[in-house]
DNA sequence: TAAGTGTATTATATGAACTAATACACTTAG
DNA sequence: CTAAGTGTATTAGTTCATATAATACACTTA
């Protein structure tokens, strides 16, 4: 469990899903939940990849999924950056939410779990914000 | 989307995950449903291999994995049947909605939205029991 | 005894993920 | 202009989980 701080980055590596996985969404999380302000520099390529331990080509990967989305913009020889249109920052949320939501539900369907018994497991659990 | 029975089983195979998961979630969940009476037999390692054109030893393995979970029981020269044992079936039911539950709480936190907006967008979507 | 079960073993193939090394292109501070 | 710092691209190789293949063995039952 170990954390690794980049930047205004915190960063959780293990080895469960894919190390490009990882960065890409851990990153995309801090801009959905404004950890961090709109046009923050990223940590640049060379340095994000040796302070986890990961080859640049994978801190590289992650970098290029976040530019398909628009969530960072990349100026060649400067760095990467956060996007500063909020809009699209909130789209991005909205888009991941809605997602975790289908993914919640369907789970519950593949149990033939109906929706009261869902929404009260839901109360039941602890949240802890 | 091509959909497989086999004897009471219904499956759905694709690429997007280990072929001996889908096997093993599919009838798990098939058992947690209650889609098949307890007791019921498996279809055997060979058919159910050659049914889903896959290799018997990636069905063995989903097999295998069923019945630590005690939600089968195998009977060298006979097959593999479902327990009979109802709490087994409930307990395992429940585990699975908790770690479904659990899984969409991590999301919404790493989003950074919290209970009552989340319990909303769960109300918003449409759930076709 | 034969056919149908699960089980085990060994070998091989495949593809995604990751690493490695290197070179190139652009920007900016000095 | 130059050097240092950026992102980008390419090519090669490693590693690991998954899946296949072929075969043999053990047990049950008709």
């Amino acid at each position: 469990m170990e954390n690794i701080q980049v930047g205004d980055f915190n960063f959780q590596m293990d080895l469960s899903k894919p190390l490009y996985e990882q960065v890409l969404q851990q990153i995309r999380h801090a801009i959905a939940r404004s950890d961090v302000p709109l046009g923050t520099k990223l940590p640049s390529v060379r340095e994000l990849a040796q302070q986890l331990k990961i080859n640049p080509n994978t801190v590289m990967r992650a970098y290029q999924e976040l530019d398909r989305d628009h969530l960072t913009e990349t100026r060649r020889g400067q760095g990467t950056f956060i996007t500063s249109d909020l809009d699209t920052v909130k789209q991005v949320k909205m888009a991941l939410a809605s997602e975790a939501v289908l993914v919640f539900v369907s789970s519950m369907k593949k149990l033939g779990i109906d929706r009261p018994t869902a929404e009260s497991l839901l109360k039941e659990v602890a949240w802890h914000e």
